[in-house]
DNA sequence: CTTGACTCAGGACCGTGGTCCGGGGTTTAG
DNA sequence: CTAAACCCCGGACCACGGTCCTGAGTCAAG
């Protein structure tokens, strides 16, 4: 059974040690147990916990955003009413994004091809992408 | 030819009015022409411009990153060298984003697939790792 | 036992991206 | 002409997400 100071996990997750203390005084960390120190002491599954915040983090979901993933996923330990309908807003929420994206994403595409048009801003495939809500 | 004021332009990229003299201090919209009375005047294009960046920010973009985006997209009125590898680049950029999300977003979807509910929540390949947490 | 790396708590500080305020001038509808 | 609504600028202030600093205690190796 493995565990780690806070120096150890914030070097496997790959954030500060500081970012630790902060990820916990903003409950996205559970207060782990202490030595009778003092010292912090975690576990595998606080570093996979930090890793996700970590990845999500650079996904750019805000703090908050992770926070309520993390709430689905303990959720359903104490009962299953209303998670679905929140677990399919942020899903919703995220195909949006993703779409919104691959419009970007194109528009790029567009640009690194060759971009055909050649007038001002307007004709800008990136911009074109993302100015003309024609949306879904 | 229309003209806006810097309220006019706010409203229909929806910002605040504060937003658009902050974007203009920090690049993202060229100062525009100004009345004799020194009120700014916004052409189409600044409104394009600026619901742009509206939505790019949206998207999770940094201001930075958005300013990138322009900048590619004006450098390709000026000339086009060296500017595909800088535009390819944003595109794996962009690429890796989107696959991540993909990645969570099939986490999520997991979830609510088995969640019919009523019934028991399956266990999400992402958030599967992190729930077994507070039991400890 | 000493030394150096590590940890503690608390608070100050920082960059980003705005948002608000106040005292002033401008524009426009009535 | 007047009042409402708008705009100007500079600067203060804000929330978020950390990051750094200080002084003191702890741990592991030699």
């Amino acid at each position: 059974m493995s565990s780690f100071t806070i120096g150890e996990i914030a070097r496997r997750a790959e954030v500060g040690i500081d970012t630790v203390r902060y990820y916990e005084r903003n409950d996205l960390l559970p207060a782990p147990a202490r030595r009778p120190s003092g010292y912090r002491q975690y576990g595998d599954e606080d570093v996979q916990r930090l890793s996700f915040i970590r990845r999500a983090k650079d996904l750019g979901f805000t703090l908050a955003q992770i926070r309520e993933l993390l709430a689905l996923s303990t959720d359903r330990e104490r009962g299953v009413r209303g998670i679905k309908k929140r677990a399919q807003e942020r899903l919703d929420d995220l195909d949006l994004r993703i779409h919104e994206m691959q419009r970007v994403r194109s528009g790029l595409q567009a640009l690194v091809d060759g971009c055909p048009g050649h007038g001002k801003l307007l004709a800008c495939p990136i911009l074109g992408a993302l100015t003309r809500k024609e949306n879904a």
